[in-house]
DNA sequence: TTGTAAAAGTACCAAACAGTATCTTTTATG
DNA sequence: CATAAAAGATACTGTTTGGTACTTTTACAA
């Protein structure tokens, strides 16, 4: 790997966690560049504008990462229901990459950026048709081998389970602590139970 | 009402509209005064500063509003489950103060605020906290009554129903317009059945 | 090894920002 | 109707912001 695609990766990385931490608008270019240890000269040499890291950082940082938490938690199991829980399990409690009292940083994005921005809604709006499309296929799937009862609507399954997903991290975020994870799980097994 | 109350509350409202749709951060007290037709010496009469606005906003515009709107769906009708399917179904479709494509108002206010302002946060935090309390209490009298199970953990239900909320209105923030919220509803109408 | 384009450093700018100091006008009340 | 305090207007400040112009250093292909 290049020495300057060293540096561009490491901009998204620290930037990402900044932006991650304190919201998109609070972070400024001055604190990216005293974190990376870099100067203004090296940052506007990879990036136009700070508008466009930012879409970056959700292009190369956010996408690739949700997507294959998606798409690997749930192309891989046998029982898509298991599937289904078990990434929710694995994004809430285990994921190394996603904090309890910063959120989702989708959702994050989302409701910082969307107002005034709309590449950044396209880019965000682009993951999520990814996880949701990932998702449907899951539970047709799981229709079709006997796990899901006939009469399950994917789609709408797969839009319940997202928004309950992020909204339960509204609540980590408030609460500053995991503790409204665990009964939202619980009850989100007994809903994907009913399911079958 | 006194005429310095009016134009107080004039503040707020007007401020809570430009925040409600561009953002906290990206509405500046300048944008504040133009809109609501008056000067600086009159915002910082009634502000000490634009954090003191902000948190008023919240207790006197955003609080009474939404504890409104739970209190009176959930309190007075019979059937509970009925009551928090027309409760989200107002929220999401009928109310006026809400628009799709602005988002759940404390929820974005939780996103952007959160990381870097604890009084905030701890005032949003008393907001879910009261929503959550009548929900509970409702589903808590409904397995009394015998419309909802013995069974049925009423914190569980109640931070999945919430969660779910906050959530779809993420879906209709990304997509800017309402159509994700029908399948929503009609998943959520499948789900409350569930638990009778 | 060396020439040169790529990469990074330095110093600056104009605009926007929250906030203040001071002055003027309303408004309520004796 | 006089007057003082409340409410609002005006003009400013120091700082932070994203961004630019220009210079210097570094990496790497020939």
């Amino acid at each position: 790997m290049k020495k300057s695609e060293i540096t561009r990766l490491t901009i998204l990385q620290k930037a990402f966690e900044l932006i991650y931490t304190n919201g998109y608008q609070t972070t400024s270019i001055d604190d990216i560049i005293a974190t990376t240890q870099l100067t203004k000269g090296a940052f506007y040499y990879h990036f136009k504008t700070k508008d466009e890291m930012g879409l970056a950082i959700i292009n190369e940082i956010l996408k690739p990462s949700l997507t294959k938490s998606f798409i690997e938690s749930l192309k891989n199991e046998q029982n898509p229901l298991d599937a289904i829980y078990n990434l929710m399990d694995n994004l809430l409690m285990k994921n190394a990459f996603l904090k309890v009292e910063y959120g989702c940083p989708a959702s994050n994005f989302t409701q910082e950026m969307t107002p005034w921005n709309e590449n950044f809604t396209k880019a965000l709006n682009e993951i999520t048709k990814q996880c949701t499309k990932v998702m449907i296929t899951t539970i047709e799937k799981g229709k079709e081998n006997g796990f899901i009862g006939k009469e399950v609507n994917a789609k709408q399954v797969t839009i319940f389970v997202m928004s309950s997903y992020w909204g339960i991290r509204n609540f980590g975020k408030l609460d500053n602590n995991n503790k409204a994870y665990l009964p939202y799980l619980r009850q989100l097994k007994i809903y994907l139970n009913s399911l079958k």
